[in-house]
DNA sequence: ACGCAGATTTGTAATAATTACAAAGTAGTA
DNA sequence: TACTACTTTGTAATTATTACAAATCTGCGT
């Protein structure tokens, strides 16, 4: 199942190294948009000489070239996403988990296109509490039904 | 006119200070998104005694009150926006800027309405290359014009 | 199989943003 | 004036990320 991975990497010009492999293999295996940390600490056990940096290169090269996406919703950390198709991001101000969403007509927001500026990519961010969170917090409901 | 901020700080209930009245009034007339860095470089020889960890402390403070807002969209630095309203950004992958952009039909996009998650913000990020950049570089302008 | 060239990986050291924290200062109030 | 609570300040610590050079690997021509 890793040649997969590998045909993928490579139709994104990227030469699949055995660490390459393991990091694009790692997020295709994790979409919850794990952290550089989390995906190195969870590939340094079965590869024990896998180091930090690589997996910073590793992630820069694969973002660079269109194979994942790098989020910056969470002020803390950089976080990577395998699924590169249309969609948006929630993360939980509480328990800061990171969630897919798909908003209502994204296309509409997609495709807005502005005088000078090329744009190249559209990230849409929704900040709030997950149902856990939103709980434990005791905040009241959303009250709007639209 | 310092009063008007004086003010705008009360309404959020953030307790006037000489120092929160000095950065609200630096966002206010500086609608650049800056950097907390620039904001106190820029404070700073106003007011000698200022502390960084202040400007640090303040910009958390205005954003929990809704006073202003908090915008991830630059990997490097958190940037800060007095303007509040529903509206979206773009960055400037070559040189860093940032500008303000009204997405197409924004609303279609913050009225979306999730399950178990209650969505207290929504952020709109366009990342590319400005007029200046987008020649520098070389790159073939777009071509949709949709 | 051998050795070379270029790319990749590794580890450490440096940088930069942010936070923790405790001391000093300030404002309002009894 | 004295007290209390809040704010500011400065330094030290923490954390994420990058720079960089040495070590390693890969593929290729011989």
């Amino acid at each position: 199942m890793l040649s997969k991975v590998k045909k993928y990497l490579v139709e994104h010009g990227v030469k699949p190294s055995i660490q390459r492999i393991a990091v694009m293999n790692y997020l295709c295996n994790h979409l919850t948009h794990p952290t550089v940390d989390e995906i190195y600490t969870n590939l340094s056990p079965n590869m024990p000489t896998l180091s930090r940096t690589t997996v910073y290169n590793t992630l820069r090269l694969l973002a660079d070239k269109g194979a994942i996406l790098q989020l910056t919703i969470d002020e803390k950390n950089v976080r990577y996403d395998a699924r590169t198709d249309a969609h948006a991001h929630f993360i939980c101000l509480g328990c800061g988990c990171v969630h897919d969403v798909v908003p209502v007509q994204l296309e509409k927001v997609t495709i807005a296109k502005y005088h000078d500026l090329r744009i190249v990519e559209t990230q849409v961010y929704y900040k709030g509490y997950c149902a856990a969170c939103d709980g434990r917090v005791g905040k009241s409901k959303q009250i709007d039904e639209v």
